[in-house]
DNA sequence: GGCGACATCTTGCCGCTGACAAGTTAGGCT
DNA sequence: AGCCTAACTTGTCAGCGGCAAGATGTCGCC
């Protein structure tokens, strides 16, 4: 076993755990390592032998939020509704890892690993926008190269990142509460009508 | 005079103002109040008067954030494409407000006042995408009634929106950084193209 | 013109937090 | 057996938010 196991049994993804936990309670602002510790049932310092500090488990949550994404895109094949609803779908089922991801000033985003993860859920959510050009003309003579967002692909990402966050942050009225799954598909379907 | 200009001259907008340039320096996260009160050059306890708590100083701002937002939209005409990007260019420009005005767990949410300036800055939203159907079949037969959103409105935050969040986390790669404007209208006319 | 009432701001304190330093325990290796 | 190192604890410090109590300035009012 690569790391973990020694005296708690595996202190590194309880305390990931319990940062989930926290957050979704009451939002990343107000996480603090020493409630972590509590939960976890160690002392306060422990954390710090893990991560090094705060924004260090912040990163390991952002990683494990971009490899988690990349999955979740990957298995929704190659359709951009159904690609865009499994994002939404993402933020709503994970939305602690969707909020840290995409708050910058709370971890390390130059983290080689933060990068890389990145990039990944980067090549997946590409990979789900090619069929978004069905029925259209072909975009840019000259196709997007290396991590490249033409305009077609960052339309798509905004779509479904604003309403996701608009969800997430309760500023959507209503009924949209209730079932956000199809609201959204409602939302993605208007790119190529 | 109604408020303010005892001691200090305005505490109250010193105080709002030194947050908006904090927060643009290291993100709503690491604001405190005792560095705001150092910037205005009064004591530690000093805002706690004009605001009660930290979630006050951000509900303020918070309502300044939505009013100036209602005032950019409306001022925008109700051309859909422009609206959008007055949206884009109000959270680029005054970054501050509008990361605290999305983020829910950092300030009062139902306050009164935090709800009557979104309400101003929802209509204006909906004014200007009455456009959005230009060239269209008309929304639904019955008409969306006091503050719900139709689809297509909703497509319309949501696509503004979502660039906007992605530009401020960093997240769009290379070109957009430099020209939001033009690749927000780029990604916008996506929607009635 | 002086007095009281009030808004404004200060000083002092408490518990909590993140970070660091130094010590302790426990598992693995030879 | 003996050691080495990872894993954790204990102790400490400065900074923070929030509260309480006091000081100070400003205004209405007679």
């Amino acid at each position: 076993m690569a790391r973990g196991a020694y005296h708690h049994g595996d202190l590194r993804r309880a305390l990931l755990d319990a940062a989930v936990e926290a957050i979704e309670e009451s939002g990343p602002a107000a996480l603090s390592l020493r409630d972590l510790a509590r939960r976890a049932g160690v002392s306060h310092a422990a954390p710090a032998h893990h991560f090094g500090d705060k924004a260090g488990l912040l990163t390991a949550l952002a990683v494990e939020g971009y490899d988690r994404l990349a999955a979740t895109l990957v298995a929704a094949g190659d359709d951009l509704l159904e690609v865009g609803v499994a994002y939404v779908r993402f933020a709503v089922d994970h939305r602690a890892h969707f909020e840290v991801m995409f708050r910058p000033d709370l971890y390390r985003r130059d983290d080689p690993e933060v990068a890389a993860a990145r990039g990944r859920a980067g090549a997946a959510l590409r990979a789900g926008v090619v069929s978004v050009r069905r029925g259209r003309a072909p975009a840019d003579p000259a196709p997007s190269a290396g991590d490249e967002l033409d305009r077609d692909a960052l339309a798509a990402w905004s779509i479904v990142h604003g309403f996701a966050t608009l969800w997430l942050a309760g500023a959507l009225p209503g009924g949209t509460d209730r079932d956000p799954e199809a609201a959204a598909r409602a939302v993605i379907r208007r790119l190529f009508e």
